[in-house]
RNA sequence: GGGCGCGUAGCUCAGUUGGAUAGAGCAUCAGCCUUCUAAGCUGAGGGUCGCAGGUUCGAUCCCUGCCGCGCCUACCA
């Protein structure tokens, strides 16, 4: 209810400002300093300041005297240097809080397509992957929860180098035929025996470079579609896909659709952009210097200011196009500007009944399904790609597409690297230059880092033993699945609270903290309230009991109006959360949430009360607070344990 | 060389389009379980917001320069 209500209060000053003094200026309200100061604070005079030539304190002075009264306030008050402290009418806000109300959801027009995930089908996910996907997914629950209709899509890169190289491990290393890798799949942990054979490789053409016309060799095969080394590419991809959709699962996150790479090759997406790309001449056939014989993009495409800027290859001089330039198709697809579509079949079914569809080549009992064209488009995908996502919408420039690159964001993030001391945990020898570094770069090649179900399997544990510690009355499979909630309320939690451009130096310790700044801390509110509201058996018909004048009584207690406040600001938060792309801003809302609980749980006995009217009061807060709180929890993909 | 990002308490990080006394967690120290779960709560100590200029009534935030760190800058993906 505070958004309209604050929505309400702006237009109201801004418009007062506009007939008064003739500026138009966007009034905007913040939250005081301290909460004795009111509820918002309106900076405008400071703004007015500078155009009005006038102090600010004068002009605060005279707004607050001539402001017209505005439904649900109560008072506006001078303060500070020139701002206008406001403060709202209490009972009115809490009856309106406590009848029940319907906001409508404003259902925004057209889809949005929210990219993540998208790892390498060649060997177990890990920490890296955890924080694309988790950011991904609490993205895509947060615009959810906001009204808005959005795809998710996993794309899956099946024929690329890196599957090639494991391909390359299996055949030239180990002399593996396909049914001996159809073996080694039945057999349990596949993408962990991949992890390992990748690295095993990558150190092989270090020591023999040769080697690296394996390489080559297997990614023509693959790209080909032929004979026994595609066949093993396809073993493999397919097979690591599973995999991370299993671990994924673990995480509560599921997808819509999942395009592959093989899909845009035979169905030729490709040639469709290189056709659109070459009409409208985004590109050209360079001539000379070292690019010659290569389709390019110039530089200043990319980079406005600056006309030296190397241009990028998007055709090799051999005629093969780049990754970039399959990354173009993609995106065109992905805003249906291709004129193609994949075909699509059944992936899997999740245990909650929603299904996820992968791409085919062929018509041939393909499900009645489309997925693209989107209105608006996310990439997650980490800051080191950024200079490949601005050729991509430079691309999309080029083809004077320019409302669909406006609306290519790329949703970038820094890399999850490893503290010095959890490799030291793990093992893991480091140089003496990198062992002064604040972080270690995850590498896949080197087989250094955290793997996703790893670290899942530790959180639960240590989850699990301080369950079964403080509920021994519990089974063991109340007591599992409670630690798995745990558990995974920890790891997203901690890859969320992060904002995206900062680099996370992986520590166990933090990840595997359970105390303070965690998920398992704003669960753990989240559980108390529910006890409370379990012990206080069937509840009163709140909004007969708390009238407007029931409300305003009880809310003279200045620290039960606050909770009250603290309650109504989800809605606020996802907006501006949304606004700022930023899932942390959610995370950090849901700590302080359980933070104000703690407070109102130490504060007020709720079951003890004995006055009738207060105990309504303080149990229809409970529930608010349950509420909020699993529904903040909710878009961060993090549910509330049974227990505790 | 160029581009992007970062530098805030011992450590890890927030800091809401420039605004009131710069916040939180961890760690340290001192307290709180016969009262709805102590995965909790209360309190204390801890800061030249990298450095130097500039713009402004006002700068952690904007501009310039410098220092330090990271990433990117492939006919790899």
């Amino acid at each position: 209810m505070l958004p309209q209500l604050e929505s309400r209060i702006s237009s109201a000053v801004s418009q007062h400002i506009l007939i008064r003094y003739g500026v138009e200026i966007p009034v905007t309200l913040e939250q005081p300093r301290q909460a004795s100061f009111g509820e918002f604070a309106i900076p405008a005079a400071f703004q007015l300041a500078r155009q009005l030539k006038k102090a600010p304190r004068a002009i605060a002075e005279e707004l607050v005297a001539e402001l017209p009264a505005i439904a649900g306030v109560k008072t506006l008050e001078v303060a500070g240097g020139g701002y206008i402290n406001l403060r709202l009418d209490r009972g009115a806000l809490a009856f309106a809080a406590v009848s029940p109300g319907q906001s409508a959801g404003a259902a925004g027009d057209g889809k949005v397509i929210v990219e993540h995930t998208n790892i390498n089908p060649n060997k177990a996910a890990h920490i890296g992957h955890l924080r694309n996907a988790i950011l991904g997914d609490t993205f895509v629950r947060m615009l959810r929860a906001s009204g808005q209709r959005v795809e998710v899509q996993n794309y899956i890169d099946n024929t690329g180098v890196q599957v090639a190289d494991v391909v390359v491990g299996f055949h030239y290393l180990d002399g593996k035929k396909p049914e001996d890798v159809r073996a080694l799949i039945s057999a349990e942990k596949f993408d962990f025996y991949c992890w390992d054979l990748y690295a095993k490789i990558s150190q092989h053409y270090k020591d023999n470079p040769d080697s690296l016309q394996w390489r080559r060799d297997t990614l023509h095969a693959i790209e080909a579609g032929q004979g026994e080394l595609a066949e093993l590419g396809r073993l493999v991809a397919d097979a690591i896909v599973e995999c991370h959709m299993n671990t994924m699962w673990r995480l509560g996150i599921q997808y819509d659709v999942l395009p592959r790479e093989s899909e845009i090759l035979h169905l030729k997406f490709w040639a469709s952009a290189f056709e659109q790309l070459k009409e409208r001449k985004a590109i050209y056939l360079e001539t000379e210097g070292k690019n010659a014989g290569c389709w390019v993009m110039p530089g200043s495409a990319f980079d406005e200011n600056r006309e030296d800027q190397d241009s990028k290859v998007i055709v090799r001089s051999n005629g093969t196009v780049t990754y970039v330039g399959k990354d173009i198709a993609y995106q065109m697809w992905k805003f249906g500007l291709l004129g193609k579509d994949f075909y699509y079949q059944p992936f899997r079914t999740y245990a909650d009944g929603h299904p996820v569809f992968v791409s085919t080549a062929t018509a041939e009992g393909a499900a009645p399904v489309s997925f693209g064209g989107g209105r608006k488009v996310f990439n997650v995908i980490d800051s080191r790609q950024s200079y490949l996502q601005d050729v991509v919408v430079a691309g999309l420039k080029a083809l004077n597409y320019h409302e669909q690159a406006a609306n290519s964001i790329h949703f970038s993030y820094e890399m999850v690297a490893m503290s010095p001391r959890a490799c030291v945990e793990l093992g893991i020898e480091l140089s003496a230059e990198d062992q002064a570094r604040p972080y270690v770069e995850v590498s896949g090649r080197k087989g250094l880092g955290v793997k996703a179900d790893d670290l899942i399997d530790k959180l639960i544990d240590s989850a699990l033993a301080e369950v079964a510690s403080r509920n021994e009355d519990k089974t063991a499979d109340e007591q599992f699945d409670a630690a798995s909630a745990i558990a995974i309320g920890a790891l997203r939690y901690f890859m969320l609270k992060f904002t995206r451009n900062t680099v996370i130096a992986f520590d166990f310790q933090e990840a595997l903290s359970f105390t303070g700044e965690t998920g398992p801390y704003v669960q753990y509110g989240a559980v108390r309230a529910g006890k409370i509201l379990q012990k206080a058996g069937a509840l009163p018909d709140f909004a007969q009991v708390l009238t407007p004048a029931v409300c305003a009584a009880l809310l003279e207690d200045e620290a039960l109006w606050q909770h009250l406040l603290a309650v109504s600001r989800t809605g606020q938060t996802l907006n501006s959360a949304l606004a700022a792309g930023e899932p942390a801003q959610m995370a950090r809302f849901a700590f302080q949430l359980a933070q104000q609980y703690s407070s109102f749980y130490r504060d007020y006995p709720v079951i003890q009360e004995t006055g009738a009217e207060k105990r309504a009061f303080l149990l229809w807060l409970t529930a608010q607070y349950r509420a909020q709180l699993e529904q903040t929890l909710g878009m961060l993909g993090i549910t509330v344990p049974a227990f505790m």
